[in-house]
DNA sequence: TGTACATCAGTGAACGCGCGTTCACTGATGTAC
DNA sequence: TGTACATCAGTGAACGCGCGTTCACTGATGTAC
C-alpha cells in the first residue's frame, strides 16, 4: 500500500494518493473509515501532511465521495451499453434498465463506495468530476433516460414529475436492504433475481396504461 | 434530563432511564448518537453503572433500537386504523396502504429512530418486544396485509413471495431519500404528496393484472 | 554555467477530546436470626 | 422488635485508544542573477 520509501523529500502526487488510499478505505468500510490519518499513514506521509492538500477531513471525504460518485456513473453506463437496443421504443427502455441495473450492481459489488457516495451526494452534486463518460452524473443518467421514454411515447407525461423519486427509491430502498438490511445475507443469485423483479416492477408501474 | 439528585443511593430503574436517555440520543441524533457515557451523564449516574445493566455498548443500542422498531410498529398499526374500510377488498387494501404510510410517517417524523430501528434490525426481529399492540413486527404486519390481499384475490398469488421486497424496497428506498439525500430539503406537504403518490405506484404494480 | 535564494510541501511533536471499558471500592437495602 | 450481615447496585479514578487539528520547523526544488 504505502510503495518503498520515498527518496525525494517532496511526494509529487500526495493528493491523488490520498484520494487513491481514501477510496480504498471506502470501499472497504464505508465513509466511516474514511479516516484522514489512515489514510496519511498508507501513503507513508505524516499526518498533517494531508492539510496541504484538504482543508479538513470533510473535503478528503468528498474528494473520495466523487470518485465514487463518477464511478456509479461509469457502471450505470457500462450496464446500459450491454444490450444493445433494436428499435427506438426498446432502446429508451433499455437506457432505463441500464439506470437501474447499474445503480442495483454498484450497491451489491461496492457498497462501501456506494454509501459514500450517497453520503456526500448533495455536496458532490454540482462537481464535473463526480460523472461518468458520458459527462452525465447517475441523477442525470436517469433524468435522461426517463426523458427518452416519454419522448418514444411510452411513459403518459403526467407521470413523468414523479417517475425520477418512484424509480430511485425502489432501486436505492433495495440497494440498501441488500447491504445493511435484511436481504444482506441473500447469494448474489438470488439478489440479481431480486434485482430482476424489482426493475420489472418499476417499469410495469411507470409505464402502465394512464 | 436528570431530574433531582437522587436522594436515595440505589437508582432503582436505572436500566429504564437509560434506555429512555438512549432513546432521546437516537431521537436526536440517530445511532451513531447513543453514546453510552452519554446516557449515564443524562441519567446522572457514573459511567460505568451502565455494565450492571448493560454487557457492553452494542446491548444498550440494542435496547434502543427495540423501543424504535415498537414505535415502528406502533405508527403503522395507528395508520392502519385510521381509515376504517368499507368490504373486504377495500379493508385488504387499506391495511396494505397503513404499512406504508406509517413507515413513510415515522421515518419523516423520527428519522433518528428510524434509522436506529434499522441498524439493529437483525439483532432484534426475534425480541417480543419490538412490536406493536397488535404483537406484530413491522415485517409482520407488512406479511400480513400482502397475505390478506392475496386472500381477497387482489394480489396474484405469483406475485406473492416477492412482494414484500417490492414494497419495501420501494418505501424504504423513499425513507432514505428523505432522510439523507437528494429529498431531505422538501416540505412536508410535498413528502407526504410523494409518499402517496408512491404508494398508489407500489399499489398499481402488485395488483396489476398478471 | 554556477551560485544565492525564496518557496512551500513535507516533518515531528504535541494538543485536547471523548470514547468504551476495567479496577478496587462503598454503602443502602432486605433478610435471617 | 432489634440487630448482624450478605448482597450487589452504585462510585471515582484510571486505562488505552485513535481521532482531527495546530505548531514551529526543515530541506528539496526551481528560478533569478
Amino acid at each position: 500500500m504505502a510503495g518503498p520509501p520515498r527518496t525525494t523529500y517532496r511526494h509529487g502526487a500526495l493528493r491523488e494518493a490520498l484520494v487513491d488510499a481514501g477510496v480504498e478505505l471506502a470501499r472497504t468500510g464505508g465513509p466511516q473509515a474514511v479516516v484522514l490519518r489512515e489514510a496519511t499513514r498508507r501513503v507513508g506521509v505524516s499526518a498533517n501532511a494531508a492539510y496541504r492538500h484538504f482543508s479538513d477531513h470533510r473535503a478528503l471525504l468528498r474528494a473520495v465521495g466523487v470518485v465514487a460518485m463518477a464511478q456509479l456513473a461509469a457502471c450505470m453506463e457500462q450496464e446500459q451499453s450491454r444490450t444493445p437496443p433494436r428499435g427506438a421504443a426498446a432502446a429508451a427502455r433499455a437506457r432505463l434498465r441500464g439506470v437501474g441495473a447499474g445503480y442495483l450492481r454498484f450497491a451489491r459489488e461496492q457498497p462501501g463506495l456506494f454509501l459514500t457516495a450517497f453520503a456526500v451526494n448533495a455536496e458532490v452534486a454540482d462537481d464535473p468530476a463526480a460523472r461518468g463518460d458520458s459527462g452525465l452524473s447517475p441523477l442525470e443518467l436517469l433524468t435522461t433516460a426517463l426523458d427518452g421514454l416519454v419522448d418514444a411515447g411510452l411513459l403518459p407525461p403526467q407521470r413523468r414529475p414523479d417517475a425520477e423519486m418512484v424509480a430511485w427509491s425502489a432501486v436505492h430502498g433495495l440497494s440498501m436492504l441488500l447491504i445493511d438490511g435484511p436481504l444482506a445475507s441473500l447469494s448474489d443469485e438470488h439478489a440479481d433475481a431480486l434485482g430482476s423483479t424489482l426493475l420489472d416492477h418499476v417499469e410495469a408501474g411507470l409505464l402502465r396504461a394512464p
